[in-house]
DNA sequence: CGCGCTCCGTGTACACGGAGCGCGGTGCTGTACT
């Protein structure tokens, strides 16, 4: 039997369809796993060609592709990019709030008589019944989940809707599913993995290690040393640059306060109307705007290649969050650098944002108000009281623990043999807590990260599960001999790093790193912890598995 | 969890310390109204 040559093909439509003229390393194998109709997870920088991944398959592909992306803002550009060439074969269509009624018949007529390729849609769209039949009608190909780790980062809470996509895209008719992300540390892989329902995927890890960014972290006891330090970077580097910040009001404050300082600022957040966040973001890209300072809003959809340095006065909640930020300087691959300003109060805003615990009444009320049901959103928003985010946080709990169930389109209900109110309250109470004990402990490690005196580089590729294996040497503790000192100094590890172990009360986990005499296990239950390596070994606290 | 604001009390007014309390990120959506 021949097997099918997929290169030259892929290399072919690159050329004549998109103008590419060559395929850029890491994007091959993810490609070819779609055209073998495989589902696949893709980890990849921003920058780094992502969007291809499942552009050019889908060209070779019969039926249209779903493209299931976070922003509006993010899909106006993606699809601009890809109706700017003017060939019907790869054209984009939308259906949001943003087009008329008119607008999304449409599109939707458009990808039915296949004078386009592409249709970008939310989440939310798609958990309208009716919709998810049209776009089941339309006989998908392939369905590409851009910006994956948003699953995971806001399905939770944020946008409820994200951890329904497995069984809406199920019932699309489950084409090959392709989830893509820049960041994706093993827990969030995990969570992206199960929530798609992605089958035996094939999972494409590449470039992590940034080798034109400069990692530094400052610990900074006060603001009057933080300012210091900013501004001393800030002489000393080229701009454009950005600013992350915790909270909205620090982003406007120290906006202000550079601009009167002499280093020309403006500010970013989510508050802002859509008009001047919009017009801000092209300032930006236009380098009209030298230094931004922004929340997180300012993040996904800037693909601007000449940013130089990234600064966060701030502990990010993650590393995750933090990699994806920091991902955004040095794009064009000349010298950049990322400067971690933290002072230790910053942990409690992160915390903050964590959120508390489900109130165990408004869950057993919840429950037992779905006993009364077929019952939709609305009605149970206004039998309960509780508002719309904190509704559908509940209802994913619940759901969790086989408490609910969705019937008949938009009505939700009990399934058959489901626990009874006060019993599923407490088994969605304990799904919360396993998974908030997970979300906590990356915030121990973006801590643990900050005052780590190993290479940088190894400390953050060791947290998404990759072995750097010597020290980077483009990262504060190179520069300073220290990271070269404790590898050397480090003693072999009880147990090889990648390597399963279980521990009696946190039960079965991965080894991450080692750091002087202490280790870092994922465990899969409670998420990141570091243990002290004669502890470990002294009273046995971990056995192989 | 920690910030920064307001209020209170201090015999007056002043300036100031302490207590109390609200606030804090990320975006989609449909609908009502101009």
């Amino acid at each position: 039997m021949r097997l099918p040559i997929y290169g030259p093909r892929l290399r072919r439509v690159a050329r004549t369809q998109f103008g590419w003229p060559r395929l850029r390393p890491g994007q091959f194998k993810p490609m070819r796993a779609v055209l073998r109709r495989r589902d696949a997870l893709v980890v990849l920088p921003t920058g780094a060609g992502k969007s291809a991944i499942y552009q050019i398959p889908a060209v070779l592909l019969p039926g249209p592709t779903v493209v299931i992306s976070p922003l509006l803002a993010l899909q106006q550009d993606q699809i601009a990019a890809l109706n700017e060439r003017g060939d019907p074969r790869i054209r984009a269509v939308r259906v949001s709030s943003a087009e008329t009624p008119k607008e999304r018949r449409e599109a939707v007529e458009a990808i039915r008589r296949g004078e386009a390729e592409f249709l970008f849609i939310t989440p939310e769209q798609l958990s309208d019944p009716d919709r998810l039949a049209e776009v089941r009608s339309l006989g998908p190909g392939l369905v590409a989940v851009d910006e994956a780790h948003c699953i995971s980062a806001w399905g939770h809470d944020f946008r409820p809707d994200y951890l329904a996509l497995g069984d809406m895209i199920e019932q699309l008719g489950r084409p090959p599913v392709l989830a893509l992300t820049a960041t994706a540390s093993p827990p969030v892989r995990e969570d992206i993995i199960t929530r798609l329902h992605l089958r035996r995927p094939e999972i494409h890890v590449s470039g992590l290690d940034r080798r034109n960014l400069f990692l530094e972290v400052a610990y900074c006891p006060d603001d009057a040393y933080r300012w210091r330090r900013l501004t001393t970077m800030l002489d000393e580097e080229q701009r454009p640059g950005i600013i992350y910040v915790a909270t909205r009001r620090a982003a406007e404050e120290l906006a202000e306060r550079l601009t009167t300082s002499g280093y020309p600022a403006t500010f970013y957040h989510g508050g802002m109307a859509a008009g001047v966040r919009e017009q801000r973001h092209t300032d930006f890209s236009d380098d009209k705007v030298d230094i931004m300072v922004a929340t997180s809003a300012f993040g996904m959809g800037i693909d601007k290649p000449n940013i130089r340095w990234v600064a966060h006065v701030a502990l990010p909640g993650s590393p995750d969050s933090y990699f994806q930020e920091i991902g955004r300087a040095g794009r064009d691959g000349e010298p950049a650098r990322a400067l971690l300003l933290w002072r230790s109060e910053d942990e409690a805003i992160q915390r903050f944002f964590q959120g508390g615990s489900p109130d165990p009444g408004e869950l057993r009320d919840l429950a037992g108000a779905l006993h009364k049901g077929p019952i939709g959103k609305t009605a149970l928003q206004k039998a309960t009281g509780l508002g719309p985010r904190k509704l559908g946080q509940y209802l994913n709990l619940l759901e969790q623990v086989g408490a609910v169930q969705t019937v008949a389109g938009h009505k939700l209900s009990v399934p058959a043999r489901a626990p009874l109110p006060a019993a599923a309250a407490e088994a969605a109470s304990s799904a919360y807590e396993r998974q908030q004990a997970v979300v906590r402990s990356r915030t121990d490690m973006m801590r643990g990260f900050a005052q780590s005196r190993q290479c940088r580089t190894e400390t953050l590729l060791a947290y998404f599960g990759e072995d750097l294996r010597k020290p980077c040497g483009h990262c504060d503790n190179c520069a300073d001999g220290i990271a070269h000192e404790i590898a050397a100094a480090e003693p072999e590890g009880p147990f090889p790093v990648h390597s399963r172990v279980h521990h009696d009360e946190w039960g079965a986990g991965m080894v991450m790193n080692y750091e002087e005499d202490r280790m870092t296990v994922l465990f899969d239950s409670v998420g990141y912890k570091t243990l002290s390596v004669p502890v470990v070994v002294q009273q046995r606290l971990l056995v192989s598995e």
